[in-house]
DNA sequence: CAGATAAAGTAACCATTGGTTATTTAAAAA
DNA sequence: TTTTTAAATAACCAATGGTTACTTTATCTG
């Protein structure tokens, strides 16, 4: 069994992950050309081609240990010992510091495009991944309300949550400021959205009068 | 004064108005090529060059007399006989039909890139038209939750709604779903959507205890 | 009617980009 | 030593947005 050449081809697929990472995450998917992160990888981009096939099948690969990670934050919280409704608070902002962190992966959170029905498995890692963590999403927002699993309302109520944590982090999708800095500006906004919102599902479900 | 010259003048570009609109929506702005809008206005692709100066360019001019047409829909429900909650109901079925049914132009409306500060009049059309609108919908937020004007909170209320209607319309951008279908199979939702967050406003000022 | 004017077409061109395909080089494996 | 194989090199392709020089044609004006 080769040892040394196995290495070599690892590295280099390495070295152009953490190439195209930096570079996406500093200017943005679109505006990095597949040339620009050979040379930051200190390789041909040929190369990457012969690791990745084409541009977003690069992102795809680079946003999986993302997501991954961002998953068992989230499933810590779904199945640990905090109350529901604390528990909806901090996945959510769990949730959208990510999505400020990892802007230039937005399109491949939201878009429906970067679902590959050309693909040769249908069960593409990241629809995995992706399709697990809104489970979790439903999940703690029925664990909030008590509405019964596979419910309509259930289903509607989850969606409603996700338009305004898709609302938020698509808002600053394109700003110019830091993660750390919009958090630090407008963590009370968000965390007042999350505030009415539930209150708003807690006033629906126990009607005042 | 010439006049038959100023006709054609006008109509070539009518024409190229026309094409572009036809074809943008039917299959998104990137998708389009220049050449592709000439074929369709019936005129060389370097006419649209002369007239619009470039692709975004033509999208923007595309786009005002449609936000134009929606800032005058919300403006006669903010200064109607509505009373405040039935005005903002109405206005965010307005503003997400609007954007459902020009997805195309999403980016223009949401993505801070179609801010030219590169042109020559900072007072860019539709800038003024953008920002007039966002006047309306908290001015709407305004009566409908009582906050003073200028206030904090009624700044930070008004991304929370904003937010809201950014993460419906985001949801569905790239939806194949015709706007229409997309209204079917959601009204519902999107009214609880802005009912939950009416209830939530209105809980946040008259807390229950 | 004749010449000036301006709208628009034609066609060639450019740079960039994603992507592909030989062919070669060099190091590791057999 | 011979064979694999990772990877570089370099050339190429097609599409795209955008530009420019030159020409045609319809209109306007004297």
């Amino acid at each position: 069994m080769p040892r040394k050449k196995q290495v070599r081809s690892e590295q280099t697929k390495q070295d152009i992950l953490n190439a195209a990472g930096r570079l996406f995450a500093a200017k943005g998917y679109d505006a990095v050309t597949m040339r620009e992160v050979a040379k930051e990888a200190g390789c041909s981009h040929t190369a990457i081609y012969i690791y990745f096939g084409d541009k977003e099948a690069l992102l795809h690969e680079l946003s999986i240990p993302a997501l991954t990670e961002l998953q068992l934050q989230i499933e810590e919280k779904v199945s640990g010992k905090l109350e529901p409704e604390e528990a909806l608070r901090r996945i959510s902002l769990d949730f959208i510091r990510f999505c400020l962190i990892h802007r230039n992966m937005h399109h491949i959170f939201f878009e429906a495009r970067s679902i590959r029905v050309d693909e040769a498995e249908p069960e593409l890692e990241i629809n995995r991944v992706r399709n697990g963590m809104f489970r979790l999403l439903m999940q703690a927002v029925q664990q909030c309300l008590n509405l019964p699993e596979g419910s309509g309302r259930l289903l509607s109520a989850t969606r409603i949550y996700f338009y305004l944590l898709h609302g938020i982090v698509g808002t600053y999708q394109l700003s110019e400021e830091s993660a750390e800095d919009l958090m630090d500006r407008l963590l009370l906004t968000f965390r007042e959205a999350i505030e009415v919102l539930l209150l708003g599902f807690r006033a629906q479900h126990a009607p005042d009068k």
